[in-house]
DNA sequence: TTTAGTGCAAATCCTTTGCAGCACC
DNA sequence: GGTGCTGCAAAGGATTTGCACTAAA
């Protein structure tokens, strides 16, 4: 997608390695502290400005999921996320199974429909503990 | 989930019932600026305000799709949404098959898994015709 | 040398919040 | 009457952008 050239910089590189080195998925801000300690006087938006680029060229991924922060990912291979409902922490699952869509696609649409995402959604154990407490409570 | 009880006000009311006959999936300002109409003295902070407490509540879904604002959507029965990877435009679906899964649920996670959301994405009627002109530029 | 990328800071966009007054129960 | 909701305006958080300068090609 991305049309024009693009140069190797320091930034970018590191940007990346950062990324990819980190298994969470971080967003800009947790990556820009992330790469600061190698490139002391990188700044933030030279930080989105590279992995928008990165994003472009599928170096990367941007995961737009949930309120907050947006959320970026250096593992571009195929897997799966999974989402707190309550904090909406974000990580990856792994799957028994595939999933092969069993799903016909869709009809009545005048899209080009170029295929479709799946993301589970779930309690995470931090979160399981504290909402016994809150049920109690809520018993009031 | 909402604990406090609720008031039922004009304004409230009347978000909800604008929010239902839009069957576009409106941001909070384009719903404002519906609800205006009706209710002329109301603010967009209101408007944020009694999204929040009806998604809350069930009465409709907050749709954190894509880059941009976020969309709130008053259907709340079970259905399926397209966007457009290029513009963001978000569109119902319906699907010839509902995704029945035959998803094997995540293991290798510690989540409570409490299900899972199924998106698809595409490329919308409006920017096809685009597209066209842009692969053409690109060929420079 | 050319020009894309950078750091910095300001701007922008979207959403949330504090507060004083209003209106629902 | 009590207090939850409102309008307003200001604050807040995340991301983008303009600009002069630096560095990759």
């Amino acid at each position: 997608m991305g049309g024009k050239k693009k140069r190797e910089t320091v930034q970018r590189r590191i940007v990346l390695e950062e990324l990819k080195r980190l298994k969470s998925h971080p967003t800009a801000d947790e990556l820009y502290q992330r790469v600061r300690e190698r490139v002391p006087r990188i700044s933030l938006g030279t930080v989105y400005r590279n992995l928008e680029s990165l994003v472009d060229e599928g170096l990367a991924l941007r995961l737009d999921s949930g309120p907050g922060p947006r959320r970026y990912d250096g593992t571009t291979r195929k897997h799966y996320h999974i989402q707190c409902v309550n904090c909406y922490r974000l990580d990856d699952i792994m799957l028994k199974l595939k999933p092969e869509p069993k799903y016909k696609y869709p009809h009545l649409t005048d899209y080009a429909v170029q295929g479709f995402r799946v993301e589970f959604f779930g309690v995470c154990p931090t979160c399981m503990k504290q909402q016994q407490k809150v049920l109690l409570k809520e018993k009031k």
